[in-house]
DNA sequence: GCCGTTTTCGGCCCGACTGTTTTCAGTCG
């Protein structure tokens, strides 16, 4: 709410034809506040001045957040937007429609919505002013377009993007690869956020021609957007555009850090390179005093250049991790796959998978897993052919005749129990203390109150069995939003009690994402990071997990499956 | 409006592209 309302502001100030810095502080507060991860409150605690240790808000805009919080209205902004019509924010998400254009549009020809602009470019109205001409109607038109168009659209999973975009990938090699120097995702992708825009690809090559000419005859492409010498765009058959950009092997440092993002991680860091004199664009850098160019092969060596650590592409936030590598190697040292020695949720086909639990395991075990907990779903969510007491009990029999099967992989007997809508749980404690491990999560009653979802879960997790709070939000990407339960309050009880919340690494859920993987190590609850796998491929899932434990900036030593079984039993509440 | 190993005042990221111009403003990533 804070965060649109700042937004807000800073277009109507663009509008207004502000000066561009005073637009882009309201911008910025308005992303640190997004990137806090928790509740604005909590910092303010009734004064403004704590506001001020968030990096970009100062004393303006920490005595309007002041007011918001306490009256629940802002009177700057009620000034500011007073005759302002509503639809002049949309014309603002056309793209080629920036805010002069907007404020033009709205003096000159009064225009004050998307459909008065259709209206006006159709009927030839817009080349009366000055600087359009024919052109520039067909520009709006195609935007509003395109437009319309993006709205029905959505970004894609990560999940589908990752692979989709490493299948191109394999093709570039299989049919140009002794042209090709370097290959690489770049943007958001590489940076392994949980939903993905467009593919950038960049490609190191003396063969531009070739490349390109490769890439716009794959088989997945559908249409061709645009083809130069050096880049091309095309649509592919599943929907996703995709860009690639062809350079020499001595711009390739620069370009892989500019074309990765993030675009504030960027701005940051070249704030950092003029400091030393040095001006940095995909190309290279340039020395400000004498205009000397100097090339960056690697991407090391742009961070090295400035003094810095290089930073993992899933820290480029501007989240703090270019302080972190200013301040003498202080960058973490991020969880990799090979650190996990187990997965600790996952479904045989005993409730709503599709594969034995001998086939889990064997999948696992061909992963590099040390052990696994088999968490089939408890009898509360029938749907998924839950558990009974009674087949729990045929299903431990099959564990322990597998667990004959290696002397180097464990089966643990788990359950991914259901926390009921009043906060009980779907077995007795006798029955919990039996089993190695228990997971619990809601599937149900989602939308309950802030206050009712989050006593919920607290009186669960309370449970002296309960070891694991599974997909803590509960939040399905693109189908189903996050609940409305107090995160900061369930991290707080969860390190009180010794129970680990789980990042599930489906990609549908991504379920913590970085934002409050940061907020748990914060608070001082410790994690664990699983597949959900229903199938040998959802294995998978662990790579996606392990990607936002990164971004959340976790080591493996902050993950508590990277333990092997025995150190990791001791650390149980019950066992402690 | 924010911020400080060049600054409490005077800065604030960089380049490409487009359409309209004839040197540039606006937009985008």
């Amino acid at each position: 709410m804070l965060r649109n309302l700042f937004y807000r502001i800073a277009n109507i100030l663009d509008i207004q034809g502000e000066i561009i810095f005073k637009i882009v502080a309201y911008r910025r507060a308005a992303d640190a506040i997004e990137h806090l991860g928790r509740d604005v409150r909590a910092i303010w605690n009734g004064d403004p001045k704590n506001l001020r240790e968030i990096p970009g808000i100062g004393k303006e805009i920490s005595e309007k957040i002041d007011e918001i919080l306490r009256t629940g209205e802002l009177a700057y902004y009620k000034k500011i937007s007073k005759g302002v019509p509503p639809g002049i924010f949309d014309l603002l998400q056309i793209p080629d429609v920036g805010p002069k254009t907007v404020a033009r549009l709205w003096n000159e020809l009064k225009i004050t919505n998307v459909a008065k602009l259709e209206k006006a470019a159709r009927a030839g109205k817009l080349r009366g002013l000055k600087g359009f001409g024919a052109k520039s109607e067909e520009k709006i038109l195609a935007g509003i377009e395109a437009q319309r168009r993006k709205k029905s659209s959505t970004r894609v999973l990560l999940g589908v993007a990752h692979p989709f975009a490493q299948e191109i990938i394999a093709a570039l090699r299989a049919s140009c690869g002794d042209a090709i120097h370097d290959i690489a995702p770049a943007g958001s992708l590489r940076r392994m956020k949980p939903t993905i825009g467009d593919l950038d690809i960049l490609v190191a090559s003396d063969a531009p021609e070739k490349i390109i000419t490769a890439f716009v005859s794959l088989p997945i492409v559908q249409s061709v957007n645009a083809q130069g010498t050096t880049k091309a765009s095309i649509i592919a058959d599943n929907g996703m555009q995709v860009d690639l950009r062809v350079l020499e092997a001595k711009h390739w440092g620069a370009a892989l850090q500019y074309f990765t993002g993030s675009k504030e991680h960027n701005i940051a860091l070249r704030n950092i390179a003029l400091a030393q004199g040095l001006s940095l664009s995909e190309w290279g850098f340039k020395r400000v005093k004498d205009d000397k160019e100097i090339f960056t092969p690697r991407e090391e060596e742009v961070y090295e250049k400035l003094g810095l650590q290089w930073v993992p592409p899933e820290l480029r936030e501007a989240t703090g991790e270019l302080e972190l590598a200013q301040n003498n190697r202080q960058m973490p040292r991020l969880i990799e796959l090979q650190d996990l020695k187990a997965d600790l949720q996952l479904h045989s086909n005993w409730s709503d998978g599709s594969f034995t639990i001998e086939q889990m395991a064997e999948a696992a075990r061909a992963r590099g897993l040390h052990y696994i907990a088999v968490t089939d779903h408890s009898q509360g969510l029938g749907i998924a052919r839950g558990l009974t007491p009674e087949r729990l009990k045929q299903q431990w029999k099959e564990i322990d005749a597998l667990n004959k099967k290696w002397n180097d992989f464990v089966v643990l007997k788990s359950i991914e129990m259901e926390i009921r809508a009043d906060g009980s749980l779907d077995f007795p404690d006798d029955l919990l203390a039996q089993f190695d491990l228990v997971l619990v999560s809601t599937h149900s009653a989602l939308k309950q109150s802030r206050e009712k979802i989050t006593a919920r879960v607290i009186r669960a997790i309370q449970n002296p069995y309960v070891d694991i709070f599974a997909h803590p939000t509960g939040r399905l990407l693109g189908q189903r939003d996050e609940s409305a339960l107090d995160l900061e309050e369930v991290f707080r009880v969860a390190k009180e009690t010794g129970t680990f919340v789980e990042i599930d690494g489906a990609p549908e859920r991504l379920d913590l994402d970085d934002v409050r993987v940061r907020r748990a190590r914060a608070v001082g609850a410790q994690i664990v990071i699983d597949s959900d796998a229903h199938s040998p491929a959802g294995f998978d899932g662990l790579f996606y997990g392990v990607a936002m434990a990164r971004r959340g900036g976790l080591e493996a030593k902050d993950v508590m499956n990277t333990l092997e079984w025995k150190e990791l039993r001791k650390r149980l509440k019950r066992n402690r």
